[in-house]
DNA sequence: GCAATATATAACTATATAGTTATATAGTCA
DNA sequence: TGACTATATAACTATATAGTTATATATTGC
């Protein structure tokens, strides 16, 4: 393996490693809707605005999102349609069919839990009897 | 953002975490074309063995390669198509030539639909767990 | 210019993990 | 059984970075 195809594998996974932070994540599902400002942004992601600042420079170093002051404010919004098709995706659908599947399986846990419950009182009712 | 939602995108993230590496997208790249034991990658990632073996126990967690020992050796293979896709064009078409913004997106695209096809795993995990 | 607001950055801490060496575990064959 | 080979794991170091607080740097309006 070449040192310019290790130099490409390093670059791949520095791109992916830009969405492998929940929080920058968070910030993309955020943009979904179109441009926010870092204010606004601050304030969905729950964390600091330093930390918000420095995703937001990270995420723009790799051009998935677009950077734009306008008076005070700085705005942000996704930079490039495949990143928005894949935010749309990984944010939106994935987060989703989770969420789906969670309800499901607290369903059948919470199912099981009144089996066991139905299962003691048939015990005792057993030896009661 | 609910907490729910949150730990989906933590799902997500650590599943972009596991492609955030690149050896393991080394790795990956050396398997496709087809099944390679632990012996094999090593030399071929050019690292200690004891690497090689930490990053498979990691890609195999993530299912993204299966595990099958054969006789004194472990053969290891990628476990999911769509995985082999992305390995495809990550590893491949995008190595083979200079890294070019439009490589990147095209990859963006493909995992666009890795990532829905790997709804299918998650779906599964979920019912396992 | 000065105060107020919004964003970026510097410096630091804490944590996660890639990589290492040494060792344990498991399978093969004599 | 014991020697040999292949893989996994334990323990450790070094490094990268997420998050914090404090501060710097715009930008607006007075």
């Amino acid at each position: 393996m070449s040192a310019l195809n290790d130099r490409s594998l390093e670059y791949v996974a520095k791109y992916f490693k830009a969405l492998a932070e929940p929080m920058r994540l968070k910030v993309l599902n955020a943009l979904r809707d179109g441009e926010k400002n870092v204010g606004q942004l601050t304030e969905i992601s729950g964390c600091t605005q330093a930390n918000v600042s420095k995703h937001l420079s990270l995420l723009s170093q790799y051009d998935m999102v677009k950077r734009e002051s306008r008076g005070n404010c700085v705005f942000y919004s996704i930079a490039d349609p495949s990143i928005y098709e894949l935010c749309e995706l990984v944010c939106g659908q994935i987060a989703k069919r989770m969420i789906a599947e969670d309800d499901i399986k607290k369903m059948f846990i919470q199912a099981n839990a009144l089996q066991t419950q139905n299962l003691q009182l048939i015990e005792k009712k057993l030896k009661a009897g």
